[in-house]
RNA sequence: GGUCCCUUCGUCUAGCGGUUAGGAUAUCUGGUUUUCAUCCAGAAGAUCACGGGUUCGAAUCCCGUAGGGACCGCCA
């Protein structure tokens, strides 16, 4: 039977590098084994989730390049797992709750005052039919819980290996709100039966939640899944990784002109056994992909080490790959423009602070005024060529004795403004002899 | 408080009873580039969280302690 796995985002918040981390472990997960990659879109509490984040959780996935073969909305379903629960209703595992959320949270403080395990009491279960008239009476209206029976839930994790779940230490889970509201635990399960899922991969935040969910779907047909939790990735400082941190928000990284291709890179290393380095293209990080090289321990992200991958992935791009992006920047900046200047360049789009330095008439403050008119005296003519610096600052050299860094610095600073930069002799040939004089005059 | 998990160079990690504890990245040094970056060569960097036990022998197995993470919702 061939793989689905499924990415289920809830649209509360922008995609961040840990839960996109998730999404390309799956998708991996998937393309490496020839198999399906669904997105669901979990969007029950309709109060929370926003249409925006969904178009963007969408186009966050297409711009990194993980495409899915079939997306829905949960909310679009609320149909099913009605139907669903009331199967379970008449198989008895589902009572109803009439306590209040108020009531509720006393409930759980007073345990933890005591000690005990804050888990719920199952009183509902005692409540008499005249108990319920009167609660309905009374105007409130019920809750479902689904009763678990199992004490002890184990499964062999494919991550974290044999899991063994105190089930009495969590509570029934809620199924339907008092409001008809169907809640996440119950319509994933449903969901994963209803679209043949058989990895479900996802952060060590559900592990707990898996065992109740394993009996849900046990009650409902027979659990067929593999289940799979990694360990959650921190931020450099050591915190948590929030949907509010927009520092390490895929929009950001967009917005910051970081390529894909340097952020699946380092999705597809960190928090594994691979080494952390620019990989060529997504297939060469499909077929390398292993479930089994991801870390059960959380580590933490170092967004310099982005910064890195993107910078090697700039200097790898040929001059055809990001003319239309270079174009949008200055139409004037051609091949030769780009092979000279990229090696210097921690984006594309930073190219843009070298057309002044090229294409400007700017001239130039220089405290060496008698050298740079030597050099000025003895600058060839035109046209020039890759030997043409080498000439010509011999030329320099001989006539003034100086060498190195007196040689070269001075006559960098006056022709660019500046102290570092692209080779020399490549740089001159784009900048001209007449722009030379031009930045020199004065 | 309960439940589950984790702890090896700064960082990400390999390691499954006998290794000079390996790699990647970052750092430093030298060379190349007469700059910066790249590239090449090399170096440094880990009392394997701590304590006890089992064993001829423990990073590795067991117990305890400490630290970290996750969950304990009419969120997902």
């Amino acid at each position: 039977m061939s793989t689905v796995t499924r990415f289920a985002p809830s649209p509360t918040g922008l995609l961040h590098l840990g839960n996109i981390r998730t999404a390309l472990i799956n998708w991996l997960y998937a393309k490496n084994s020839g198999g399906k990659f669904i997105l669901r879109i979990d969007d029950t509490d309709q109060e929370r989730s926003k249409e925006e984040y969904i178009s963007q959780i969408k186009y966050d996935l297409e711009w990194l390049g993980i495409d899915f073969d079939e997306t829905f909305n949960q909310s679009s379903r609320f149909e099913r797992y009605r139907e669903e629960f009331e199967k379970l209703k008449s198989a008895g595992r589902i009572y109803a709750c009439y306590e209040t959320p108020d009531e509720l949270e006393r409930t759980r403080k007073l345990q933890m005052a005591a000690g005990g395990k804050q888990v719920y009491d199952r009183s509902a279960l005692e409540l008499s039919d005249q108990q319920k008239k009167d609660y309905e009476l009374e105007g409130r209206k019920p809750h479902w819980r689904f009763l678990l029976q199992t004490e002890r839930m184990r499964w062999n994790d494919l991550l974290k290996g044999e899991i063994d779940i105190d089930l009495t230490s969590l509570s029934d889970p809620v199924l339907f709100r008092e409001d008809g509201v169907p809640l996440y635990t119950f319509c994933s399960a449903v969901d994963d039966i209803d679209f043949n899922i058989t990895n479900v991969i996802r952060g060590d935040d559900h592990t707990s939640n898996t065992a109740v969910q394993i009996e849900i779907i046990n009650a409902l047909d027979k659990n067929k899944i593999s289940f799979a939790h990694h360990a959650l990735l921190k931020a450099s400082s050591g915190d948590k990784l929030s949907k509010r941190d927009n520092v390490i928000s895929i929009d950001s990284f967009r917005e910051e002109n970081i390529e894909p291709i340097s952020i699946l890179s380092l999705l597809s290393t960190i928090g594994t056994s691979k080494s952390i380095e620019l990989k060529d293209s997504i297939q060469q990080i499909i077929d390398e992909f292993r479930l089994d090289t991801i870390s059960t321990s959380p580590g933490r992200i170092e967004t310099d080490v982005l910064k890195a991958l993107n910078k090697k992935q700039v200097q790898k791009f040929e001059y055809d790959e990001v003319k239309t992006r270079l174009d949008k920047i200055d139409t004037n900046i051609d091949q030769k423009f780009w092979n000279t200047i990229k090696g210097n360049l921690d984006t594309v789009e930073d190219v843009a602070a070298w057309t002044d330095v090229v294409f400007k008439n700017n001239s130039f403050e220089t405290e060496d005024k008698d050298y740079i008119n030597l050099a000025l005296e003895l600058m060839p003519d035109e046209p020039w060529d890759d030997q043409t610096w080498t000439v010509w600052t011999n030329d320099i050299k001989e006539r003034t004795g100086r060498k190195g860094r007196e040689l070269f610095l001075p006559l960098r600073l006056a022709f660019t403004g500046l102290t570092h930069g692209p080779e020399m002799k490549l740089l001159i040939q784009l900048i001209g002899r007449n722009k030379i004089l031009e930045r020199t005059k004065n």
